[in-house]
DNA sequence: ACCACACCCGAAGTCTAGCTTCGTTAAAGC
DNA sequence: GCTTTAACGAAGCTAGACTTCGGGTGTGGT
């Protein structure tokens, strides 16, 4: 639950910091925008494989969006 | 399907550093051996909820079970 | 004032894949 | 030879990831 949350807002940050929009961060992964908007506010969290997606879309290393302390 | 087999990797390299059994961290974190032990083999990831509870389960930060350079 | 954009926020339905329970096999240690 | 640990397959269940609908809010541009 705590987790979702802050991985969301990670997300959020590492998204802007890439200044582009959730419906481009949407067709990149090919999940809707939506999707999306719920893992950016934490409601829930993505699959697997688009975990890995998203990773590819934002061009970080994965641990990058698991590390709350530099938020 | 890259990401799953590296995540496995490390929360087998991790659960042996704490000299624990797959079975052990099944049970702290609530699901069957089977399962981790399919999550180890990279078979399939964790849903967000027992990756959580596998993060609390190792006493890790998050993001060292994304930190694949440091294997 | 109006429109477009970006996003939040429900509700309700679909469907994938995470998870389970069976069972078998095999290596390592004592 | 017994026990423990873990790999591995198959088959079924189910939570939650994901979708589509619809409506609402705030901002910036013209």
């Amino acid at each position: 639950m705590q987790l979702k949350k802050q991985f969301g807002r990670r997300v959020q940050q590492l998204r802007l910091a890439k200044k582009i929009t959730q419906e481009e961060l949407a067709e990149h992964v090919g999940v809707s925008i939506e999707s999306i908007s719920n893992i950016e506010r934490g409601i829930h969290g993505p699959s697997f494989d688009n975990l890995e997606k998203i990773i590819l879309a934002l061009n970080v290393p994965a641990k990058m969006l698991f590390d709350f302390d530099e938020e």
